[in-house]
DNA sequence: AAGAGTTGAGTAAACGTTTGTACAAAAATA
DNA sequence: TATTTTTGTACAAACGTTTACTCAACTCTT
């Protein structure tokens, strides 16, 4: 039999102040545990609270105390693996330490992230973490009310904190595993460029000076495109051009490399003998693909850790300064596919 | 050169008030242009708002208001392509109609789901949309206050709105493919067994029944594991044992449908011609693999459009009921591994 | 030109908290 | 015992809105 009072939709700390016989002030503290109360009124106080089910109204209280115990989170894609991926691990440490999380997916769209951006300042949020869109993260306006922490993708002002894998040692490493195995190697990209794709091609760049090979345009495959087709078909045609080469493909994501293999396959090329392909990010599907992917592995464990305890940090003593810029580092996962 | 005033934190309704020699009240009905002020206040009154940045605190709107133009989410693993591109497209859609969406993860841990449940109720969200863990969603007190829908998992309650694929009938029809292309079916499954995963091994089975194949032990290959290694063992196991036959495996998501296809490769058989594979999902995966997969196409799009649609239905007029159950119908995409 | 309706405002209460101030009673100190 | 300190509590303001009441000043009706 469920209690009746269940269905009572509001019992304020008016209500519970009311049934034990204390003033609203006493209810609070009690609630709060801050002191300036007796044991018996303690228990008295408790016993009512649960009995009635009673649930701070967080709203009421965040209007008073200024600040909401919860942290926004801005992602360009959900649908992304390696961005749910940390999304989701933040949210899991933020979590053990009280804190909740408010997710917001901008969909890459400027008028979504601003959107967002406003509805949370508005939330009271205690920090705000963010993954930027194509263009770089750009609120002072908030920054300065709120910790900001970016992820990812370099902010447009240098003094935000950022945390990222290093993409350059990474793509560094890949490319010269594809040079080193004696592949002719080409970076391909897909249509959003950010940051963090800045920097692997300028890795794979800097690998390519290192080993003294001139960087021509034959070096790299811009994958623009409205959809997965006209992908097939630029991959198609620029392994048909480059036949008479032994290319080595390093992909700027694991899912370019998936449709990257694909193309192979069709035109019966074999990896890794006639072709190599490494891809970056090892998602969950890099090994199952095949042959297996190559990849530069991004600790997506560590990125989210990092950024929970820099963000708590900031919001419990904003004047303690962190360090600006961390970089996190990645491995090479060594597969079947170079 | 920026503007100084910018910079202040806090600039009320109080504050535009004063600034414009008028009342909070009169601001108040300009901003929400609810009326009862001349042409005149209004633009010097959005002048002042414009000028000084103010934003409305959604805090103390929502504290008096009682509703908050937002809607929780609740998600068992965004890193779960499904989810995370339902998720999506009902931000997207809720988006258009001017509501935010909260975004959690549960990670199918029911402390965490409660936990969010209160945060949740708490922030008086004006509707709840759940995907629920591996165990049936069960919060009546919540139902009680505010809108609740249910995706793709039954709820415990009966009347509770439910929205999902079809996945009886998607796992019949992906059955009847294998039979009919004489495979000896045998359907796959994770640990995680939900009411989904339910009904698509009810589906199987009644594929079976229609047939008038009777079902045994060694139609089903349960993978109960504590990590993908020890999937990849029980599968190899079972196909090695079963090396007779002509397998046709029904797996119950695409992500299986990889580990099986990967053990399939290390044992040496064809796809399709000794053994078939169809997955259920169609994540964007799929077409990538190689074979790619045959499997059952689950139309996010239409189930985000359709819980967007009926939970800002049942927001604004609670009264007129709607459908308990809507079912989405899945289709079949046909591709080389069955 | 008198009454009725409309328009443009202001006042103040309310939403549910937290917290500074106040103060009596009890406890500790001298 | 007289004084100080601590303890337990209440009161009331404040957080930033929305909105039900008022009400004076217009604008129409006849």
């Amino acid at each position: 039999m469920k209690n009746l009072e269940t269905k009572s939709n509001k019992v304020s700390l008016k209500e519970i102040a009311r049934l034990s016989g204390v003033s609203i002030a006493t209810v609070s503290r009690v609630i709060n545990n801050t002191g300036r109360f007796s044991e018996e009124t303690k228990h008295r106080v408790l016993n009512i609270v649960k009995k009635n089910n009673y649930r701070t109204n967080t709203l009421a209280r965040s209007l008073r105390t200024k600040h909401s115990n919860s942290i926004g989170i801005l992602v360009p894609d959900l649908t992304n693996d390696f961005f749910s991926k940390v999304v989701q691990e933040i949210e899991k440490n933020l979590f053990k330490v009280g804190y909740s999380t408010i997710i917001c997916d901008t969909q890459r769209d400027p008028d979504m992230e601003n959107y967002y951006l406003n509805t949370l300042e508005a939330k009271s949020i205690d920090a705000l973490i963010v993954i930027s869109g194509d263009h770089p993260f750009d609120s002072d306006s908030l920054t300065e009310k709120v910790p900001v922490l970016c992820i990812d993708r370099k902010p447009k002002n240098k003094d935000t904190i950022f945390i990222s894998s290093n993409h350059k040692t990474g793509a560094l490493i890949a490319t010269q595993r594809l040079i080193d195995k004696g592949y002719f190697p080409v970076y391909v990209s897909p249509d959003h460029v950010s940051t963090s794709r800045a920097s692997r091609i300028s890795g794979f760049k800097h690998a390519l000076e290192l080993n003294s090979i001139q960087f021509t345009q034959s070096n790299s495959l811009e994958l623009k495109a409205p959809n997965q087709e006209s992908y097939d078909k630029t991959i198609e045609e620029f392994l048909q051009k480059n036949k008479d080469k032994r290319l080595g493909l390093f992909c700027l994501s694991d899912y370019i490399a998936a449709i990257a293999i694909r193309q192979i396959h069709k035109l019966n090329l074999k990896i890794p003998n006639e072709i190599g392909v490494i891809g970056f990010d090892d998602t969950k599907y890099a090994s199952l693909l095949n042959p297996s992917l190559t990849t530069i592995h991004q600790d997506t464990s560590k990125i989210a850790e990092l950024s929970a305890k820099t963000i708590t940090k900031m919001i419990s003593s904003p004047s303690t300064d962190v360090k600006k810029n961390i970089e996190v580092p990645v491995t090479l996962v060594a597969r079947e596919s170079a």
